[in-house]
DNA sequence: AGCACGCCGACT
DNA sequence: GTCGGCGTGCTC
């Protein structure tokens, strides 16, 4: 009787398949654990094993596996069920979810690699041209890749070449699995066990009296050994000794001492807990009682807390009481860049319990922590990281925290699974009946309303910590102010003074100035040109500091040209205003004071972001200007003033979410501004002061918001009340585009009975050289999702299946964000 | 998805 | 005549 595994591969592809196995394997393999198995015609993958069976496969004949990568498991049933919900909900394969899922460096590569086969050599001339320059080649080095033969080749279908020379016996082929998770060794000291008796070490001490740099490392040794109790590294010794390697080399050399690894979690902090009693204010005290009690009948609460609130202490309150129980917890955060200001306040309470998990950890370091939270270890029972991170391997969860709870980072984009890190995480913990809390001083639309139909549990803290008042708001007309002439730039005179007086204080500035929609463009003054993305339907922007002119969909750049390239004129300008151009502006403006910038530019290296953050922090500069990074969670201490260089451009932004988007960033924005002993002040310019949003912005009215745009949402067909369903067509041929989105959108009309919206050119109707057609799907909530998307589902089938449409990439997103 | 196979246009 | 374009089918 034969032997299957059932298993799913890192890909597009939306079933499983079988591969045979030996008895011994059969008994060996549990679900979750790695299989590298060969697919297609030369491929190694990392394949994932979900069950193991003995049915024969009736239409194929199974391949065999290539081996087993696991004794254990690595991913727990949880968290497959998980996966399944994800790839039905948002529409992608199990692979995709699986792919996005596991660290990369759990996911083998497969690099085949070829070598000379010296046992059997037939005569060269039998060879071809492209044959007989791999073989030279395989002369010079022992091995090449199938990467290496392309570029000497010079051609991409390089395999039948190979496959000749392999059945001409010249070469052979070996797939190789490289493992790419090599655990970090650390070196550890301990002296030779012959010289442990008293006597054997004062002959050692004997020896090395005519070397005293040697023998002070040894006394060094023994120093260290009773204090520590536990094995001594070569760093730390020699540090200890003040000694050098050399010395110490010439130690092991003698047999005096031994060297030997250990392998080390390289994501160890070294300090302790300062076991800090958390202290909370009679407002911060009021919601945890509070939040304790919704969960009591709650799995789900919205901790609504004005900006400033002090959420923190109360979530550190919450993990406490979750760690006590022995549960794992996991905060959640919209972006990277915030984990290190929170990991820092939260090692002060949890010590060594904290693991930080994002995309930006090299692979290393995140298998580290996978195992650790596989293991349910103590290094790893409060998990901090950004979306990727609800994909650990929990086993026993207890709470999760969403902070910032309405970003819309939470949301991944590209590639597939196009999941809300929030919606999926409160999936999960359903499978782990652990409780949810999701934090915002401006929480979605989506969220607010599950508090209002008692979805959710609400606790309000309106509050700010230490009795900080609210910052006061004011409004600059700008069109006002243009007309009377009081425009110095972009700023007006109300915000200079405002400045002025601010920096005269010794207080600090944070301008805002949101560049979307907005940026500087290069125009020609003869004949109005300006400069296109050749790949994208989009203009390019000019850079000053780098000179050069980008375009922010595929990152093409040109020099900065000295001539129109349709007129040849030599008269060009920048036209529209980014942050680069306020920092100019400033710099005139204030010449005598420090101005930082900060954007996508400037926060571009590995620590760029963390390095403004903290030079504003110390006080090292008196501006700061940025983009929408600056809106997010940072908390600074003299910051007295926040000023919003024009609150349209987001306004107006042609998206359903434009007015909850922008009330939320400026409500952010304004929240930085105000000191312990100070109201901090928001000056806001903008061409539409008597706009309801910066209304309810000046008022900090949220529930007006709320309630206004709720009533937008139900008469549009809008979430909360409709499910969002965007399909987007790309393909290189405009025609096709068109033709292919048209036919789609018909046939989901005659199929679906729902409200079908396009298909739409969007606004840039050209990324990369791809024309984008879009339609959108409204699912009211009475309609059952699940049967849609398999409705949905069935109809791209068929829409595959014909001919001229199969080129035209479909991309389905679930819930619009 | 990726990849190879196979069938038609623009050049050495 | 070949190189290389992309349409088509398949992967256990």
């Amino acid at each position: 009787m034969p032997y299957f595994v059932e298993v799913i591969l890192p890909l597009a592809l939306d079933k499983t398949f079988t591969y045979q196995v030996s008895e011994t394997e059969f008994h060996f393999i549990k679900p979750g654990m790695r299989i590298a198995v060969s697919f297609g015609k030369s491929k190694v993958f990392t394949a994932l094993a979900l069950e193991t069976h003995q049915n024969k496969p009736l239409l194929y004949e199974a391949k065999e596996i290539v081996q087993i990568l696991d004794e254990t498991p690595v991913v727990n049933e949880l968290q497959v069920k998980h996966w399944q919900w994800m790839s039905a909900y948002y529409m992608c394969s199990l692979g995709e979810v699986y792919r996005a899922a596991l660290p990369s460096a759990f996911l083998l590569e497969s690099e085949t690699i070829i070598t000379l086969n010296k046992e059997h050599f037939s005569d060269e001339k039998l060879l071809t041209d492209d044959e007989y320059l791999i073989v030279e080649a395989l002369q010079h080095q022992s091995s090449l890749k199938i990467h290496d033969v392309v570029n000497i080749l010079n051609k991409k279908a390089v395999f039948p070449v190979i496959q000749k020379l392999i059945d001409k016996r010249f070469i052979a082929v070996q797939e190789e699995i490289v493992e790419l998770y090599k655990p970090k060794q650390v070196r550890y000291i301990r002296l030779n066990p012959a010289f442990t008796a008293d006597e054997s070490l004062n002959q050692l001490f004997q020896s090395l009296a005519k070397a005293p740099k040697q023998s002070e490392l040894v006394l060094a040794y023994f120093q260290l050994i009773t204090t520590e109790k536990k094995p001594i590294t070569v760093k730390q010794l020699i540090e200890t000794a003040n000694s050098s390697a050399s010395v110490l080399k010439t130690l092991i050399d003698k047999n005096i001492f031994d060297d030997y690894f250990l392998t080390q979690d390289r994501t160890d902090y070294l300090g302790e807990a300062f076991a800090n009693e958390l202290h909370l204010s009679e407002a911060q005290q009021a919601a945890y009682d509070k939040i304790k009690h919704q969960f009591a009948d709650k799995d789900i609460c919205l901790l609504h807390g004005v900006t400033s609130s002090g959420k923190t202490e109360i979530y550190i309150k919450l993990i406490q009481d979750a760690l006590k129980t022995n549960k794992q917890v996991l905060f959640l955060l919209p972006e990277i860049a915030l984990t290190t200001q929170l990991v820092s306040r939260l090692r002060n309470y949890f010590g060594n319990k904290i693991a930080v998990f994002h995309s930006k950890y090299n692979s290393n370091e995140r298998v580290e922590v996978w195992h650790q939270v596989l293991d349910n270890s103590s290094k790893a029972q409060l998990v901090i990281g950004a979306r990727s991170a609800l994909f650990l391997p929990f086993t026993n969860l207890g709470l999760v925290i969403v902070d910032e709870e309405h970003e819309q980072n939470f949301k991944q984009v590209d590639p597939a699974p196009r999941y809300h890190a929030r919606d999926a995480v409160t999936v999960l913990s359903q499978y782990h009946q652990a409780k949810v809390l999701l934090g915002s001083a401006t929480p979605s639309l989506e969220t607010y309303f599950n508090t209002q139909n008692s979805k959710y549990g609400l606790v309000e803290l309106f509050e700010r910590y230490g009795n900080v008042q609210m910052p006061e708001i004011h409004l600059v007309d700008l069109k006002d102010k243009y007309f009377r002439k009081r425009m110095t730039g972009h700023f007006s005179d109300t915000l200079i003074e405002g400045i002025t007086k601010a920096l005269s204080l010794g207080e600090q500035v944070i301008l805002f100035q949101n560049r979307r929609g907005f940026s500087p463009l290069l125009e020609c003054l003869t004949c109005g040109h300006i400069p296109q993305c050749p790949n994208c339907a989009v203009s390019l922007t000019y850079h000053k500091f780098k000179n050069q002119l980008r375009c922010h969909y595929c990152g093409h750049s040109i020099a900065k040209p000295t001539h129109c390239h349709s007129c040849s004129s030599i008269d060009l300008t920048t036209k529209g205003f980014g942050t680069e151009q306020i920092e100019l502006e400033l710099a005139e403006l204030f010449p005598n004071k420090n101005i930082l910038r900060m954007d996508q530019d400037t926060t571009r290296g590995k620590f760029g972001y963390e390095k403004i953050i903290d030079r504003f922090q110390n006080r090292e500069v008196d501006i700061l200007v940025g983009t929408q990074m600056l809106a997010k969670g940072l908390d600074f201490d003299n910051v007295s003033l926040v000023g919003v260089l024009n609150a349209d451009n987001m306004l107006f932004f042609p998206d359903f979410r434009a007015f909850e988007r922008s009330y939320q960033m400026l409500t952010q924005v304004a929240g930085r501004a105000g000191r312990l002993d100070k109201r901090g002040k928001v000056i806001i310019q903008t061409y539409n002061p008597n706009h309801a949003i910066i209304q309810q912005v000046t008022n900090n009215d949220y529930l007006g918001m709320y309630k206004e745009q709720l009533y937008e949402r139900q008469i549009f067909q809008y979430p909360p009340f409709y499910k969002l369903i965007k399909m987007t067509f790309k393909n290189k041929d405009f025609e096709k585009v068109k033709e292919s989105a048209l036919w789609m959108c018909q046939v989901l009309k005659q199929h679906l009975n729902l409200p079908v919206l396009g298909p739409e050119e969007p606004g840039v109707n050209r990324i990369r050289n791809e024309y984008i057609r879009t339609i959108l799907i409204k699912v009211p909530e009475k309609t059952s999702v699940a049967q849609t998307k398999k409705t949905i589902r069935k109809i791209v089938n068929s829409f595959d299946a014909i001919p001229n449409y199969r080129s035209v990439k479909v991309v389905l997103t679930v819930d619009v964000y």
